[in-house]
DNA sequence: GATGAAAATGTAAACGATTTCATTTCACAA
DNA sequence: TTGTGAAATGAAATCGTTTACATTTTCATC
């Protein structure tokens, strides 16, 4: 593989004016250009962005943090992140924490070796107090999950607002008896999400009750199925379910089907998210819609232009309710 | 930021030094060693892989292609490339095509800049001459999907026998009008596929019927969706569907139940992949199981190994037909 | 204490680009 | 022809490592 010496040497030129010519900064001379572009092509060169790299001090490299690869919640982030990173010449580097901390130790090292110029945080998990620290040296967003006050700019919908929004749909429709199927309330979302529960509760005069409040360990499908097996052993049983994640609420669909229930006639389901397999189930799911798409475009803008030095502020995007057959049958 | 020149100067010592401590071979006194640490750490030095990487003219990331990144088929086998990558010290940059050539060549030229050290493609509808190329130069291994006869190493399935065996399997529980939903036959796999299901029907004298086979452009559910529709339509209704990808099978599932039909009296369904969600549906689908994260895993260690300079073989993997309700009710 | 081999450490040249600053070339006017 | 300033080009430093080779240190032996 030829390198930028060669190419200056066939061409009769000085290497300077190679570079010059690839990064088509400064004048150059037409003739001169020529005789450089000719020794590149005869030569099949092509510039090495390791030497390129370690002479700008930057790798072009983003990575994502993600909990799990499995929850297709993070597809459209994904490829909203991709393109905006691509046209900006950024690779992304996904990077799969599980929710463990030496996984994360591992992409943050990564960092710190300057293998990536920054981060996009999608992990409720990380370590925050990690992520304070690297944040003073290293650009950093949250984006969809966020810690709030910690000084790092993110990027996320009104999770209460949401929340209250798809409650009041299910009270609309005559439903009081609603569970909720929540993620542990260390996230700050899951907080958030209870409160809209219970403020929409609360404007129609239904009293908020505890044993209608489940907590899952994690967001799958599994725990949808675990908890909505406790939710149809409840002496009074709730009419509607309304869980904080599509992978949630698709395990309630398939345990209440398995039961011999009818979604909705029996007990109505809302979904969160509008995951593409929302749409493919039966019945199809209602769920509020994250723009998630947006969302990573947004995230990668704001990283990128944390990476060029700019100061960068917190975006928070609307959010829809799209009601489907497992509330309106 | 740190660099290996400081860390030398407040040990006392050169930069050799301080490098023979960072990787540990060579001996280094104890003492050295203990001063050279304490410098590190009072430092706060972390080496760079810009410097690293350029000297050793190695990026330690390799590519995964995929058509996109919407399949979970992906999900396990990306998991298993990650992980094997990462106890080598590799990091992974996800690449989706969208079967595009110009994203396609985005991707390709970040090896030729020594972005990254080699590839796995599972990018079906990847420019194979292209390909072949960047295979003189570069380390690139084929996974799941392949061009044979190319000269490029792959690791897959038997996708012959695997869609005999799932016809058999249907030929067995009594039916005999069995439609095929295939993709485009450019594919390798989709030819194979359609071998295995004639040769099913051939040995059980069932007569290959050109009607009931269905060729769709990709593999979603979508597609699966409006093949179904079509399938649904034929005269002579067939009583059961193979599927070439589950996400097609869910999408026939979805179109049968909005028929008023019942899965599987009257129509069975048999998927291929064992994606998640092929336990998430209702019925949950029947599926043939393919092994993919030994798939990644497999797949990583021959593109490190050809890396390495070695020379890799091809390898077939096992895979297994795992029977649900959507053919046993 | 001199000798020598082995062990530890240091020096300096890579790796492949970009960029600052110095130098050459050029066109044009006097 | 010569002088001038601007434009084009070149020389060399730089980014942060690793490593071949050279040098120094150590220590057992006589």
């Amino acid at each position: 593989m030829a390198n930028i010496q060669q190419v200056a040497k066939h061409a009769g030129v000085s290497v300077a004016t190679v570079s010059r010519v690839l990064n088509g900064h400064d004048k150059v001379t037409a003739k001169t250009k020529l005789k450089v572009e000719e020794a590149i092509q005869y030569l099949n060169y092509e510039p090495s962005m390791l030497g390129r790299n370690l002479r700008n001090s930057e790798s072009r490299i983003v990575l994502i943090l993600i909990p799990t690869i499995s929850n297709p919640f993070y597809f459209e982030i994904i490829k909203g992140i991709e393109n905006m990173a691509l046209s900006q010449n950024y690779s992304i580097l996904l990077c799969e924490t599980d929710s463990k901390p030496e996984k994360e130790e591992i992409y943050f090292d990564l960092v710190r070796k300057k293998m990536a110029d920054g981060i996009i945080s999608m992990d409720p998990a990380v370590n925050v107090e990690t992520l304070k620290e690297l944040a003073e040296h290293y650009a950093i967003i949250q984006c969809s999950e966020y810690g709030g006050g910690i000084g790092i700019p993110y990027v996320t919908i009104d999770s209460e607002e949401a929340s209250y929004r798809a409650v009041k749909h299910l009270i609309q429709i005559g439903h009081k008896k609603i569970a909720l199927m929540n993620s542990d309330e260390k996230f700050l979302y899951a907080r958030e999400r209870r409160m809209g529960y219970e403020r929409a509760l609360r404007e129609h005069d239904i009293p908020v009750n505890g044993d209608y409040i489940f907590y899952t360990h994690e967001l799958g499908f599994e725990q949808g199925q675990m908890a909505m097996k406790k939710i149809l052993r409840l002496e009074d049983r709730p009419t509607a379910v309304f869980a904080v994640s599509d992978l949630l609420a698709i395990g309630a669909l398939k345990e209440i089907t398995a039961a011999g229930l009818h979604v909705p006639n029996d007990v109505a389901v809302v979904g969160f998210d509008k995951i593409d397999f929302s749409n493919m189930t039966n019945p199809a799911l209602t769920t509020v819609a994250q723009p998630m798409y947006k969302m990573g475009t947004v995230a990668a803008r704001m990283l990128i232009e944390k990476i060029q030095g700019k100061t960068v502020d917190s975006v928070v995007l609307g959010h829809e309710l799209v009601i489907r057959e497992s509330t309106t049958g």
